[in-house]
DNA sequence: CTCGCAGTTGCGAACCATTGCATTTAGATT
DNA sequence: AATCTAAATGCAATGGTTCGCAACTGCGAG
């Protein structure tokens, strides 16, 4: 079985970038711990096997995954998120008030994507996409005044 | 005729906000001046007016009239950029290669908006909605191996 | 016109993320 | 196993943005 991390090693291999322990890592700590982690979450998860990783190394594989379209970023709402794709890959929907993060299937957009490219010639980037909004659960406050 | 300098400070007024001078100089500034501007600009404009204001209460000051949908913030690449929302208002479309940004009318988001309401109960927030991609400019590069 | 106070500002520090550069290293070659 | 070099790391510095808190002020009440 070809599972997400194995998966993500091959490729870095074969598209030729080198399998450093750090990259290896910060993948090991990502298959360990599945969901939406942010960097420090990442971070602290690494420094249990090897504690002298430098954040800024741990950015730069994420970009790298994020360029091989191996890891999906999450932008909304503080510190950015990230999260191994799924073979069976989605996007997310964020709520502002709970934060909660819930996913939906890419052929919701299909349409949207269509119009955008037919009209303009725009190939919008859904591989790294996520909308805010306000969930089910979350009732209605909104921007409420000062006093 | 009521222009959007005037109907922001109108909104800030009626909602209870103070009409501080930091504040108007803001959306002054933003007025002389429309389209995507980033912060630095929007400080450097009111500098010449008023050298003291700090970066932090514009950065406040557009927090809030984001907040009140008085302006847009987009948030791809780099700095973020702020613009004053049209009467008829838009979104945007942001090269990844270039860096211009395009705009598209809401009623391209309908369906998407309405799929995701009914299916999930999740509100989405299209007032602040920016997309990525390439544009029609941009022929194909992508994110190629080091070699 | 003065008073009072919640809303705002300025300042400094903190935080998240990125970048330049010298050093180290993965992995191919011999 | 030793060598080589482009790629990657660590470190320190930088840039963009946010936050806590004390001081200040817009504006409504008296």
């Amino acid at each position: 079985m070809m599972n997400q991390y194995n998966n993500a090693l091959e490729t870095l291999r074969e598209k030729g970038y080198r399998l450093t322990p750090q990259r290896v890592m910060v993948l090991s700590a990502m298959t360990k711990r599945p969901g939406h982690l942010d960097v420090s979450e990442i971070s602290q998860a690494v420094y249990k096997q090897y504690p002298y990783i430098d954040v800024a190394t741990v950015y730069r594989t994420l970009q790298l995954l994020k360029r091989l379209h191996l890891v999906t970023e999450l932008d909304v709402g503080g510190a950015a998120r990230y999260e191994l794709i799924d073979v069976e890959h989605h996007h997310h929907m964020v709520c502002n008030e709970c934060d909660n993060a819930f996913d939906f299937s890419p052929s919701y957009l299909n349409e949207f994507r269509n119009t955008l490219m037919s009209e303009f010639g725009f190939e919008p980037d859904l591989e790294h996409f996520a909308i805010g909004g306000k969930c089910a659960g979350c009732a209605d406050k909104g921007a409420g005044p000062p006093g």
